[in-house]
DNA sequence: AGGGCCTCCTGAGAGC
DNA sequence: TGCTCTCAGGAGGCCC
């Protein structure tokens, strides 16, 4: 099914709905979501005249009350904290995490509504915000402010593109953790927005081995975490993400995924750098992809 | 206290 | 062709 681009509200989002779905199984992780925010930033100004829950049961069930909190109020901003949207209004704010599916869109108010469209936002000049989730994995909280004390983000740990995310102190963090590097970089409070992908990613591109325990890292290997943490996500984000980027290609044409990935999704198959095959390992139900020779 | 597993969910793809 | 099973993963919560 495809959406009539002139139903659609500004670029890059909303062409092809059908892809944007599909590409989404791909789940979001930091860049996405920050290109997510980034498109969303024309909504800055406009009022929320409605909203409607279709169908509140998604990773926690929705604040039946939100509807009658947010009406009537002007949306003052829309940012990113780690891999949550956060919508300001005036008397409190929206936070929504896309968990693996989720999708956020915009089109106006007479365009059908989709399968999977849980939560309807009906804004000024007649266009609608829209919350699909296929998995129902992610979540839409209410949060008054500051909006930081929240219990969702009040443990989080450094963005991984500031200053307070630096091998120093990913360092001393590191010291104390006995657990597997892959499984701690996917921990939120010690750094935000890396998910399962960009883990396997980072630690090849750092040549570290998945299975290291944190706290034997050095501070030679941290500089090469952090350094490679920046140089993936900022790049991702640079090209849009990796579904938008192919949202915007409904020919199938490959994404940044498909054409840059070394080791996520190409288990067994040789490796990028030195041709040996990529082993792959399960880290709390999550497959791992590594490089057994250049990873150590 | 810290680490690891379970759970929620749906659709694609494989196997029969 | 159609049914069944497996797999994918974010992150809170529970168990050891």
């Amino acid at each position: 099914m495809i959406i009539d681009s002139s139903d659609c509200i500004s670029p890059p989002f909303f062409v092809n709905i059908e892809s944007f779905i599909i590409t989404l199984l791909l789940m979001p992780e930091l860049p996405e979501v920050e290109t997510v925010k980034q498109g969303l930033q024309f909504l800055i100004k406009t009022s929320i005249t409605a909203c409607e829950l279709i169908n509140s049961q998604l990773r926690w069930p929705v604040d039946p009350l939100i509807p009658q909190k947010i009406t009537q109020q002007c949306i003052l901003d829309i940012t990113r904290r780690a891999k949550y949207i956060v919508i300001k209004l005036r008397h409190g704010s929206l936070i929504i995490h896309l968990g693996m599916t989720g999708v956020l869109y915009v089109c106006q108010s007479h365009v059908s509504r989709k399968k999977h469209d849980h939560v309807i936002f009906t804004l000024s000049n007649n266009i609608e915000l829209r919350y699909h989730d296929v998995r129902r994995f992610g979540s839409i909280h209410w949060a008054p402010h500051p909006i930081m004390q929240h219990r969702l983000l009040f443990q989080l740990g450094p963005e991984p593109l500031s200053d307070s995310f630096n091998p120093s102190s990913l360092h001393a963090t590191l010291s104390t953790v006995k657990k597997s590097i892959k499984s701690t970089l996917l921990d939120q409070k010690i750094v935000v927005g890396i998910g399962n992908i960009y883990a396997n990613e980072i630690l090849f591109a750092a040549g570290i081995h998945p299975c290291r325990l944190s706290n034997s890292l050095r501070i030679d290997e941290c500089k090469l975490l952090v350094k490679h943490t920046q140089s993936i996500l900022t790049k991702a984000i640079a090209l849009g993400g990796t579904t938008l980027k192919d949202f915007l290609n409904p020919q199938a044409k490959p994404g940044y995924f498909q054409q840059t990935l070394h080791v996520y999704g190409r288990k067994d198959q040789p490796c990028t750098h030195c041709h040996t095959n990529l082993a792959h390992i399960m880290h709390g139900q999550r497959t791992t992809v590594f490089c057994p020779t250049c990873q150590k």
